[in-house]
DNA sequence: TATGAATGAGCCTTCATTCAT
DNA sequence: CATGAATGAAGGCTCATTCAT
């Protein structure tokens, strides 16, 4: 969709510069994730990794830039691997999901942070909409897959309605992560509940007898 | 339920003052819906009211007494009219949960603009962290509270977990508002959603014959 | 020289008016005492008085009236009572001249903060240089007046530098002030430095004998 | 001394950056003596250099910091080079006392209206306070150290009281200095003040024949 | 490749002053 | 007389960005 790995305006020849690039990245969601995309300042990045402002800006021309790598960076590390292929099963894949959520929520809470930043943003700016929008997109048609692949299967109860059980994955998710973002105590709650959606879709069993 | 209306520093003796005051705020609430808190600006604010940014400064003193208002305007505009009292039926309470959501989703988008930066500021500043986790535990109790009624009177299922059928509610909406706030032409589907939550929290009808 | 009380332009019908310009010039000087005329705004000189900022420039048209009529309080309350008429002893005046400047350095020190603020002042605003060039005239007369009248009546030394010496004592007096103003423990040792400068001014007494 | 050239914030790494800071120094000495600490602006400082704002928040982070190098370096300036080494002669030293000051308020009068200014700004910033105090109190050592010295050699009266003479000292020059400021034809009848001085501390010549 | 230095633009805030009531 | 409301003009400070080295 993006003419590839555009983070950086300038050719990383060595390793070296792609690991600073990286720095800045990781820097950059700190600072984020610290004070809002309000704190987030050139100096402040550049003071986080050690370097520059001016190295910087030799690395990324201009704060927007920068900004678009983070944002990026953070969708690709949100991309849980589905391998909805061939032994997939997709009610693993359907509790994967949560499981995987609360896992990062715990470990790597910056990331949604972001997220939630990304949702913000995209509401005001185009770049961050596309992206935004791309990622949804194919997050969407993912779990669209393994829920029709479920129905086929048997797994999944025959008169789901995909699009909207879709939607209300990917909603749930989100809604869980900004409930839970400052109050890691509902955590379990939340996991209660991804429990009850995950029944409410499976299939009855066949009456026994 | 918030301690009076400290929303602007200076006393407001006259009804003018007080309309300006709506006025700034109204205008703050299109700033950040417009351009989020990095656009959000005195000046900016003070030109939307025709007014000078002094003026602006002598009703909030600072920008953060102007946002703080801002945020509690928002909070106040979505919350709810429940009216769980006397007759007020539960699974209507909850369908009415989701309607207004919609219905606000398509006519004053710019609310749910907010409740997403609220968020994302809520991570890093504890005056909104605050505010927002006020307005979360009252909006959680209030669900809880019809939910539980509902399941008195078998509206809803017995089993239901109701303090995870709760977060779920509020995850949902929230997520919803999320999935549909830069493409209205999801609405639909989220309302298909909606109504699945719907179904799989009233109770089964007893088999017929 | 300056045409009378030109304090406030407005004309004062009532005791009751006067009685507040006295008030809001008696904040000023504890507010450029606490903090220089940097800190002197009309907000806070009116804030101490319990006036609107309004209402204060009711009585001083400008901010600079304000400080002229505080400047000229400063120096009226300074001008000690030298009455070297009939019966004056000079070196009881002399004596007087110092214990004054002593005593108000404990009592009233704001008063001296301002003598020391309008000394700085004066080298760039020709208003100050004009007030302090009057009293600092008007005071170098009298002690002239009074060394003269010493040496004629035998008290002090008949080969004294009159004009030197009263130069001297008032620099002497502005020079004590300086070294006290901060260090009140210094003025034991002051007044024995002005002691000093009595003894080198009095006739020495005619070899006994 | 002093505790290093805490001067400028900033690394100065070049001769070229530690030039500029002086010359900021320097404008800032010019504007106070011009204007006082009121018309004290940081655009109006670099506007004397030539450089921008930034630039000058580049060098001095904040204003204040600015004032505190500007007024270290009035003190520096002031301190005039005692060296009562070994054939220092008390005598000469109090005359170079004098000497330099007349000959300063001459040549560079706004270090004197800046010590103006130091004393009028020490008495509410306690920045401020410190530096003078321990100019002063240095300086008090200085004048003490050549006068004991002058007594034993018998060059200064035996009775003198020390401690006396030396705050006497200071507070003559403090006071000629707010004498002669504004009106520099008083600086003669002030040396004739200050060789009174000197005769009042000189011990008798012995009583010849 | 890296950085010290520099800057134009802009932001929040304060201030003296005015004016209708 | 007195004051609430309003404002134009600054003031201190920060920021993204540039450029010579």
């Amino acid at each position: 969709m993006h003419d590839a790995r555009k983070d950086s305006p300038v050719p990383l020849h060595t390793p070296h510069g792609h690991a600073r690039c990286e720095a800045l990245v990781e820097a950059a969601i700190q600072a984020i994730a610290d004070g809002g995309f309000e704190k987030l300042t050139t100096r402040n990045v550049a003071a986080r990794t050690g370097m520059n402002i001016a190295t910087l800006h030799y690395y990324f021309a201009t704060k927007e830039d920068l900004i678009e790598a983070t944002l990026r960076r953070v969708v690709r590390e949100l991309e849980t691997p589905f391998l909805p292929g061939a032994g997939g099963n997709p009610l693993i894949e359907l509790r994967d999901e949560f499981a995987a959520t609360f896992e990062r929520l715990k470990r790597r809470p910056e990331i949604y942070r972001l997220l939630v930043e990304l949702h913000a943003r995209s509401s005001h700016d185009p770049s961050s909409r596309r992206l935004l929008a791309a990622m949804t997109g194919s997050w969407n048609r993912n779990i669209a897959a393994y829920l029709s692949e479920g129905i086929k299967r048997g797994v999944f109860r025959a008169d789901l309605d995909v699009e909207a059980a879709a939607l209300g994955i990917m909603a749930s998710v989100k809604g869980i992560v900004m409930e839970c973002q400052n109050d890691a105590s509902r955590i379990p709650v939340a996991e209660r509940f991804a429990a009850e959606i995950e029944r409410s879709i499976v299939a009855s069993p066949p009456p026994s007898g």
